[in-house]
DNA sequence: CTATTATTGTTGCATAATGAAACTATTGGA
DNA sequence: TCCAATAGTTTCATTATGCAACAATAATAG
């Protein structure tokens, strides 16, 4: 099987998707916060000001689940919500002092990682895995949605009129 | 900031994270099995005959969750539990007919979408990428396991005496 | 200027996925 | 025989997530 067969490289890309939950995440889980709350303070961290929709927009989540860990980040100290003096239904994003803190400390942990595993990775590769990871996630961010799950037997959300 | 500095790894990673779990796994929640269903349909046809603990260690999953999502698979009559002749603890798992005609489905449709994920990927790069995915995913399968949130407040199971 | 429509963020509901501990059944020694 | 190890299942709690309904505000049509 050539190695660049879909297949293979499916199989490869499954191991991946798993062993990045279980890897990137995990370092950050252990300082204290949550999986999606590392996504969510990191991109703040990357963006710097914005709002709920575009970090939405950033990370291809419903705004109702940014909203609800946005709340969990302020609750924590971690995240400040600001008026925007032009609308008053927007709110600015960005991180406490807190926040930046917390974002350095998992920066540092998750930078250690990576070293430990780009010293897993044969020292000619490095360079290559560098590059084609950006490749990779550059090619997969575009296309997004798909459908829903289709074992679900009732319908989500409400229906009142 | 070099193309390789852990920084920007990290932050390709992430995005590379979130576009696998978009990406890869809604092909197949598209075709009547969720995200979790795929990955063990797909590791159970790559086995053959495997085991509930063996799959937990390839998937690095706890065997409770395994154990509910084949469960649910041979519910929907994809996956096949049979006794062991030697040891009536153990159960042989293997896919059905039916089983082996769902991961024909999704294979089809995952290899379409590899194939227009490597379309958005300049032709000389392409070789480089499916090198550096193996190679990433040979890093990143050992080390597992890490500790659980802080977030959590009650710790789980029970306490009965 | 008013009525309608669009946008922003939040809340209620349902579901998927998951781990840890308790539990059941069985096996293999000491 | 009695006890420890093993295989799988079940119970409980929790995180993450999407959809639809909602409230407040802004923008636009008439």
């Amino acid at each position: 099987m050539k190695a660049e067969s879909p297949r293979a490289v499916r199989s490869s890309l499954r191991r991946l998707e798993r062993a990045l939950a279980g890897a990137l995440d995990l370092d950050a889980v252990c300082c204290g916060v949550t999986m999606a709350q590392v996504h969510v303070l990191l991109a703040v961290e990357e963006l710097g000001e914005t709002r709920v929709t575009a970090l939405a927009g950033e990370l291809g989540l419903d705004t109702s689940t940014l909203s609800r860990t946005i709340e969990s980040l302020v609750r924590a100290g971690i995240v400040e919500r600001r008026a925007v003096p032009g609308d008053r239904r927007s709110l600015n994003l960005s991180l406490t002092a807190l926040g930046r803190r917390a974002a350095a400390d998992i920066n540092r942990q998750g930078d250690r990682e990576i070293r430990a595993l780009f010293g897993r990775i044969p020292p000619e590769k490095r360079g290559l895995v560098a590059e084609a990871i950006a490749l990779l996630a550059d090619a997969l961010a575009p296309g997004r949605g798909c459908c829903r799950p289709a074992g679900s037997k009732t319908q989500a959300g409400r229906k009142r009129p």
